[in-house]
DNA sequence: TCAATATATCAACATATCTTGATATATTAT
DNA sequence: ATAATATATCAAGATATGTTGATATATTGA
């Protein structure tokens, strides 16, 4: 029960519902360009990273300062299904802002 | 978006998991079934069974002053599979009182 | 070592959600 | 019409969750 319910209540945030789709289309990304992207604060954005990787969501890979992100694989059914459903949402997706790789990460 | 976060909100609590596991087990039952069964308050079980009426999990049949709750069908690919998640959790599933068949519905 | 940068965490406040007991509504039987 | 019963809704308080700005931690480069 106590898995399923964290895996639930993280999706149960539109800013998080986001992120993973954002994730899924574009793939892995460092917060700040999550930052620039999703025009979100850094906190705020570091709060919600968290609660999907402990959802089992999104993995993280550090190189050196740089924290990535992306979706987890291989993912169970239930959260397949999930993002399956997140994939075919009408929302508004922001472009794909690469501040880290231009070493213009100043946010 | 919104029917997603719906969806996914109406999962996002024990009571409701519960609730959606009992109707899926036992079939169609009465507000007052559930009372006696799952040891709750009216106004509770009352408030969960719209919640997860509105999300699109369940439906009612009133006859007379009863309700009848049951799981709806048929179910989107994504409910479909958030039940089958709940299914194989393992929770302590009280067993059914129908005090609704025995003229007994006295909570 | 010190400064700069990327990320994580904390504290305070605002908002949402859950629980309970009280009340309202609706149907049935007398 | 009245009483009894089943269910729904409301109000108030408690708890959880999200946002922000400030601070902490950790890595890199001078």
């Amino acid at each position: 029960m106590e898995v399923f319910l964290k895996s639930v209540s993280a999706l149960n945030d539109e800013t998080r519902v986001l992120i993973l789709r954002f994730l899924d289309e574009y793939g892995e990304c460092c917060v700040c360009d999550l930052q620039s992207s999703l025009e979100m604060i850094q906190s705020r954005l570091s709060r919600h990273l968290k609660i999907l990787k402990e959802a089992g969501f999104i993995r993280v890979e550090r190189k050196g300062t740089w924290a990535y992100y992306s979706i987890r694989s291989p993912l169970d059914r239930f959260r397949l299904e999930a993002l399956e459903e997140i994939r075919h949402l009408s929302l508004e997706l922001p472009p794909l802002r690469k501040s880290s790789d231009k070493g213009e990460c100043s946010l």
